[in-house]
DNA sequence: GATCAAATTTAGCCATGCCTAAATATTATG
DNA sequence: CATAATATTTAGGCATGGCTAAATTTGATC
């Protein structure tokens, strides 16, 4: 009985599981890479904590480590993590604009097929894919794609919740989690790279903002607004 | 603690392993949809026949049962299963004759590709798809690709090895699983729809043919010929 | 019709990943 | 600093889908 050939295991690859865990680690860690908790990886993977510590613990062994775990102190993505959490983030991002591009997806529509497709394609679709598109820099809500090297650059976003008032800003990137808060958006026009400002009016956690030329102000709800990404900016056209 | 929501179990939905069975056994079981054999099942899958059987088990039980098992004589796929399979397969040509037409694939690199993402694109993703093609009839290789509502119109295929000599034909299909093949038959001008006609002089199981205008015969391999299959069709053009 | 080889099934394991319930560690508070 | 609340881990299971080795059944042959 020789080596047989188990097309199934063929290649100790990578679990949609796991992949889906670095990417997680990656998202909550935020650009300093701070540790992530069980409890937080539980609540975004939809998945009991008992069960994240399983995961985190077979993460950390891996022959190149794809984590560092510390009991009790959660966890970091080691180089060899970080790189796959990119490479699969790449693939996320690349794919919703395909999707929103060439096959009439909308913006709303897009995230929840590039959830799960990310996983499964090949470094020879990747390209192609990008190729198509002419190598872009962001997915249709403003994220950046990363380089297929990993390369991220940074970007001084900051929420709309935590802008100043009065001071112009534009519409860097919006959450794609949420499909009915994207339509919301749409809607009125708030999309990545839509001068906005916002006016004085605080009312609970809405905000009261001017949206491009929008002659009148805007409330947001609290959870359209915790979705919305700004960067320094001019003033709305007038 | 209330009815949790699992995103992982999400829809008690196929896995990727019982599409694969439901696929094989439909493929295997040919146009008459005859039973097919455990060990056939193996090696079709690259799986030891006695994962076959647990498999099989399983599979007859279900609700909506997927097929018809009775030990030691193989199964056949019961109506839902066949349904089932059906979906799998327009998938795969689908996403065949996309990867080719859209992404400049060769007819030999569609076939892995198509082969993972058949099990996770969803309806919307199929008809984006289907209507970008315009509703095509045919993968890159010929194949018929079931209608969404699993309508697969019959065709009078027969093996190239069966076919009679001197009397012509065209290519209906080739074979889209090895892929050093298919670029030997694109080198000589063998696809779908070619005019072929074969020539006296059988030795073994390779095959003498006379390819569209060709002026000289060709002998094909028996692993190539094995690949081909024809209709009645008129003779090569002069 | 007995016998034997090949095909198939059963029995018993293993790895993944998830779950609940019960420890245990950390952190915040008085 | 002791204690309580919270977070995390451990322990013990379950389902899926593989595998090997050991039955068992079938079907062909004499
Ligand atoms: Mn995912
Ligand atoms: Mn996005
Ligand atoms: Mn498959
Ligand atoms: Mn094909």
């Amino acid at each position: 009985m020789y080596d047989l050939v188990q097309p199934r295991n063929r290649i100790p690859a990578n679990t949609e599981s796991v992949d889906d865990y670095l990417k997680a680690i990656l998202e909550l860690g935020g650009p300093e890479e701070a540790r992530v908790t069980s409890n937080a990886l539980a609540q975004h993977l939809g998945v009991r904590a008992a069960s994240v510590t399983g995961m985190l613990q077979k993460l950390a062994l891996q022959k190149p480590s794809y984590v560092k775990y510390e009991k009790h102190h959660g966890v970091r993505l080691a180089p060899a993590g970080k790189m796959r959490a990119l490479e699969i983030l790449r693939h996320h991002r690349l794919l919703e604009r395909y999707l929103h591009d060439f096959l009439d997806y909308s913006w709303d529509e897009v995230h929840d097929d590039a959830e799960r497709l990310e996983h499964f394609i090949s470094e020879r679709l990747e390209d192609r894919i990008a190729a198509k598109l002419g190598y872009p820099e962001t997915d249709p809500h403003g994220h950046l794609i990363p380089e297929r090297n990993g390369a991220l650059p940074p970007r001084q976003e900051v929420l709309l919740s935590k802008w100043a008032c009065g001071v112009p800003a534009v519409v860097s990137s919006v959450s794609d989690r949420d499909s009915s808060a994207l339509r919301e958006m749409e809607r009125l026009g708030l999309r990545p790279g839509v001068g906005i400002k916002v006016e004085a009016g605080t009312r609970g956690a809405t905000v009261l903002v001017r949206i491009g030329s929008g002659v009148e102000p805007v409330r947001l709800s609290e959870r359209l607004a915790a979705g919305i990404s700004v960067l320094a900016g001019p003033a709305p056209a007038r």
